[in-house]
DNA sequence: GATGAATGAGCCTTCATTCAT
DNA sequence: GATGAATGAAGGCTCATTCAT
């Protein structure tokens, strides 16, 4: 929709795409140079290897994505708005870029061997995972300090509660779920969240 | 006297470890051989192309898997016993082939792209992470018809659920926890689990 | 007001040094023009392509060769005057050139592999040689008229000679010889050729 | 003539052939492989690299050379019968392999540019050239021994008698010259060497 | 005239796969 | 059945050259 201002961002669009789709070594230059409309050699303008290109793609969603979260939860007051812009930002991002997600949704160690750089991109993504998790703490945390959680262990909950978020915005698009079972699912999770599933 | 059957297992442990560590476009089949103690070619004896072997390996890994919780969840009675026995094995599972994990733990988009018989390797890992999530939505269906646990979305819950338990697993190793903090996740998993975090 | 009869003779010399150092074929244009500084697409206002460049470089530095040894040799009047001059002047000029000498002495079957129109550069470099050669015969024939050589095979005798004037003046660079060694070589050489080392 | 006991063999007097002709640069494996009767990737099985090829190509034939010159001079007695076997054995290597002398004749600046290997290969060229320079060398001493040359310089006139004696080789095939005008340089070669030019 | 972004032909190298032994 | 030498398709990358500005 939005036309990319520099060829380096048209390089950086068309390769999320192939990379997210066919993975990193079924990739190659050529292809990602014909998406974008340009030349094999020019790719080598804006970057030093296939493996650089990588990384940057990397970098420059999980800025995005990061970005993103960070100005919605910034945007509300209050635990609970927080949590809810956080719960919406996450799906509505995981909705938008659905097709790229296999590229970002990764376990460290099989991040790791995705490229040859695979160490540098795997601390990308831990990063990205981790500040995503801080905030999601800051968010729990706030709701402790207004009486809704309790304090205990907040750390490992966070880091509990991104993975469900996360796995309820990926039911959405795997179940194909509809609009009011996914509004649904939203409540079980808070409520999960809130009093778990005990009787 | 060689058992022909066990060099074929022979190939698929070898290959398990190299694809774990180097991932499969980066693993080639020379060394695969090597390390099994055969001949390039005998692998091919034994399986019709790289890909072919791949996929051998990710069924006979999730097999082991399945073979084993299935096991553990059916040696043991009543809701709480069969919840402690699917969280210990599938934890001690993750203990024993943390160097591997990551062949087998990430998201069907991701998995789809390592291979170029990606889709098929993904169906065998969603159909194992279904089972999976299919016996975690029986113990807790126990749990609901024990009286402690409630029974709405259960499916949506143990969905959830078998994300929380893996995600545990992997924090122990990943954040190198001592027994005693790895205890005490547990515990606040099950407290998780059963009574949320609100206060 | 800058000359660009000035710009064309920059680019030689920057292409003489890089040419000489790396060789045709691992130096590239990029590199001349940055050390010429200026623009790589103005290189090709000046020549029509790398190997027009070379060729003309290598024209430059064989006419200011010939151009600086004929004048010595002109510039003196005798046999032993002339003959002292030639030595003194190509020794001078491998000195002050040694690092760009790797370019132009060279044997014309490796020349003729150097770049892709070899043939051509050789040429240029044989054609010099051989235009050396023959001042130096004329040389070694006034020598003969004035009843210090006798007269048979002279031609030859200037081809070989050329060699000995041409490897003494190395043997100072790769042997690092003192001025008094050098001097002591050069007698050796006069005395080798009016007497040979018979005893 | 002589069948090529082994693959490697082939490999290496293709790549002489073909290096020789074109240079490091122009030269490519395919062709190589092709004139070799072989695949490409055989190459690789017995070669590192091209550069790894040019350099064996190298140590070959130098030491083919130097193996052939040194039992030549062994096989005789005496100062004259030495170097007449020096003298001739040096041109008809020259002779048989005139199609690749341009490989290996050349100055070391020369050489130091033509792969990226080039410091090596001209390390191997210079030792080489150094040690063919102390065989002359030796008969020169021996010569002296004999009373028919003066003890005086002997490793600078060794090192200028081995360029007269390669130009002279070079000049037949140069030159074209019949076999009796070869014969009668080589009398002039060692009159020179003997009494000079002097009259 | 000067520039340098864009180009794509060309080449080295890897490696899954085959097949003669 | 077992082997590994041989293969050649495929792809990352370089760089001389062009051309719009």
């Amino acid at each position: 929709m939005a036309r990319p201002k520099g060829k380096r961002e048209d390089i950086i669009q068309s390769a999320t795409h192939i990379f997210a789709n066919k993975g990193f070594h079924l990739t190659n230059i050529n292809e990602i140079a014909e998406q974008a409309g340009i030349g094999k050699g020019t790719v080598y303008e804006y970057f030093n290897s296939k493996s650089d290109l990588f990384l940057e793609v990397m970098t420059y969603n999980v800025d995005k994505y990061l970005l993103r979260i960070q100005e919605a939860i910034l945007s509300k007051e209050g635990f609970q708005e927080k949590l809810l812009a956080y719960i919406d930002t996450h799906q509505a991002i995981i909705g938008e870029n659905y097709h790229i997600t296999g590229l970002f949704i990764s376990t460290p160690a099989a991040l790791s061997t995705v490229a040859d750089n695979g160490k540098e991109v795997m601390s990308i993504l831990c990063g990205a995972r981790d500040k995503t998790v801080k905030l999601v703490e800051d968010i729990l945390i706030l709701g402790a300090e207004e009486g809704i959680l309790h304090h205990l262990h907040l750390d490992y909950y966070s880091d509990l509660f991104f993975e469900m978020v996360n796995k309820t915005s990926l039911r959405v698009f795997q179940l194909e779920l509809s609009e009011s079972e996914m509004l649904q699912e939203k409540e079980c999770l808070i409520s999960f969240l809130l009093k778990g599933i005990g009787k």
